[in-house]
DNA sequence: CCTCGTTCGACAACCAGGTTTACCGTTTGG
DNA sequence: CCAAACGGTAAACCTGGTTGTCGAACGAGG
């Protein structure tokens, strides 16, 4: 009661829910952004997974490893990344059970178009806070955040 | 290339990135400890329900409300937390329609030890950062976030 | 050269959590 | 007093996962 000035106390609940509610309104402005720019279709879900499958495409079962999940629900996913016109399945020709899943060149735009929304959603941080004291808020969280949870397999995780 | 030293340039993809994997680590030791102490079945989003059904009890359609999904869908994590015992329904004497559901003593249990666990857990950051520091991520998290964001319907928004 | 183990992709059945649509019973207000 | 609004439930379906199983293809050994 000494001082109502200044958001007294901090409490221990609040943590996460400003960590989720910033990652959650990053994300949320990002596919708002996105949709207006010619991806409405795009879910949170997809990007986890267009960035893993990169460039160079990768098969199913890479995919699932890198993204955490097994091969099936990995499956899925490039099921419904193809029906959106994201990405596409292509036999290799050395290996005859493999099918590699590339990028259409739609999901490369889709993920450069993410690529430089974050960097614009950034600097609006940036110009809120100053740089100095985001890169602060950055490292701070670098510290304290094992690197074991530092993985792209954010979609498995949601899901439990 | 001029300072190799201090990790530099960040970039936009990071941020989100850094807040999600705080978020993450928080309710991956929140719910490893509460497995521990007798809550092994509790997962991030019976948490979510189970604050929002608070000491009072609610009706399913206001639980609901508070979730941000439908009064089916809250009907639903009512059964499956009634199913592990830490929720209960129980018909409303004034209203026929109505039928209220608490928490069983189980139930507050839980949520008194996450809040307890919570409160450890910010002190480790702490511990890390100092006070001073985590109170400046802290206040520039909730500056930045629109108070939108920051509501209690994470398990529907990462459900999408 | 042929077989054995491993890997890849696919299929089926299932669970968690959410959505629509629909219906029934109660309460309430014009 | 009766119709509309509200509370609860159920069915069918979607998204993302999971096991388990299977056949086809590869690769290393005997």
């Amino acid at each position: 009661m000494a001082e109502p000035e200044r958001a007294g106390e901090r409490h221990g609940f609040e943590l996460p829910l400003l960590l989720f509610a910033g990652f959650r309104s990053l994300i949320d402005q990002l596919h708002t952004e996105l949709a207006e720019r010619g991806h409405p279709g795009v879910r949170p879900a997809y990007g986890f997974a267009m960035q893993a499958i990169g460039r160079d495409g990768v098969t199913a079962s890479e995919l699932g490893r890198r993204l955490g999940v097994t091969k099936q629900a990995a499956g899925k996913t490039v099921d419904r990344l193809a029906a959106l016109g994201y990405a596409e399945r292509a036999g290799d020709g050395v290996d005859a059970r493999r099918k590699v899943v590339r990028l259409t060149p739609r999901g490369v735009d889709a993920l450069a178009q993410s690529a430089a929304l974050f960097e614009d959603l950034r600097a609006e941080w940036a110009a809120t806070l100053g740089e100095e004291r985001l890169r602060e808020v950055e490292d701070a969280l670098e510290r304290v955040v094992p690197k074991s949870a530092f993985r792209l397999d954010g979609g498995a995780w949601l899901a439990g």
